[in-house]
DNA sequence: CAATAGCCATACTGTTTAGTATGGAAAAGC
DNA sequence: GCTTTTCCATACTAAACAGTATGGCTATTG
């Protein structure tokens, strides 16, 4: 009666295969939802595959937070990279990019990995190196914009605090022009 | 031989106990903290007296909720209450008074509360409550100031992203004096 | 003092989790 | 073709968890 001609297809994994499933669990439910047989489930396998790739739930936490590292250190160092005298228009390209709208995702995770960060000293180990390296990058594109150095330290700071605490917050109803409100407060940030 | 003269003092717990108790345990380890055996376990009781108190751990969750709401709301009057005239300094001590140094017990709070509000929408809705209220009332407060209402809207909003962004960040090695790093932030978030 | 109501402990059930042990199928090497 | 290696499924264990049922202790009320 059965006829299975089309066989179950074997799937095979690879270590990146399961980091990338599982940043894809971060962003939606954060860490709590990294569960191994429920990244199992969602690669169409068992854990008996998860546990041949990795040692333990530890480990592929680990490479999660080491593959976000590196792909943020890359974007940072993509982002500010800019010809001489395109600086100012791309600290506001800069925030308007963290902005949500596109890369909703990307943002998802960086909340995630931060509100990680403040229960595992791995993962605020990480976030700190990503968040000093984007300060400095940053920091010598206001530099190049000819405003001093602290100055540059501080709106630097400001830039990515803004858009991480505009990520966390719920005002979507306070105005009736967010474009507008954006706006205003991204002069605020960049402008002399 | 054992003598007890000092009966294991039999608490008696009324459900703010348990709110109380919760709150504190979510500061620390966040919404995922949150739960009932260990609760009982922080009070000195077993979860029976848990399950005479609330129906179930939803309940619980929701009055923590309720509570920090109303919290929040007291805590925003009394901070936008001021005579007039004293509107610009009141907001230099607000920005101050999130800083962490102090009050890093009520950021705790906040940053797992709006963790919690990523993934319950009744936690989304308590947020986006406190929000509009807090932005408004620091609108006045800006408004107060001297300046229009779009852009008193648009220093609202940036004050707090900043306040919560700054708090999710690990930047204390990006400058050896950041006493004056926040001072200037402070500054151009508030000043004409 | 006896009876009742309020409050909690104990002992369960069922579910979900991390991790291990083992065997089996597929692919690669010889 | 046969063996070995690679990769995954199955079947466990033990612990943590939410929730229920029930009985017992305590303080109060009559």
């Amino acid at each position: 009666m059965e006829n299975k001609p089309v066989k179950p297809p074997r799937h095979q994994l690879d270590p990146e295969h399961w980091i990338e499933a599982a940043t894809d669990v971060l962003a939606r439910e954060g860490v709590a939802g990294l569960r191994v047989e429920v990244l199992a489930k969602q690669c169409g396998v068992t854990k008996g595959s998860f546990y041949w790739h990795f040692k333990d739930k530890q480990a592929l936490l680990e490479s999660i937070l080491e593959r976000w590292k590196e792909g943020r250190i890359r974007d940072i160092e993509k982002m500010t990279s800019v010809p001489p005298g395109k600086e100012y228009d791309q600290l506001h390209y800069a925030i308007e990019v963290y902005g949500e709208s596109r890369n909703r995702k990307g943002m998802l995770i960086e909340l995630a990995v931060r509100d990680w960060a403040r229960h595992d000293p791995i993962a605020a180990r990480v976030v700190e190196t990503v968040d000093l390296y984007r300060l400095e990058c940053t920091r010598k594109l206001f530099v190049a914009t000819g405003i001093s150095n602290a100055e540059a330290k501080s709106r630097s700071l400001l830039l990515y605090a803004c858009v991480f605490g505009l990520s966390l917050m719920h005002y979507t109803h306070f105005d009736d022009n967010l474009h507008d409100l954006k706006k205003r407060i991204a002069e605020r940030i960049v402008s002399n």
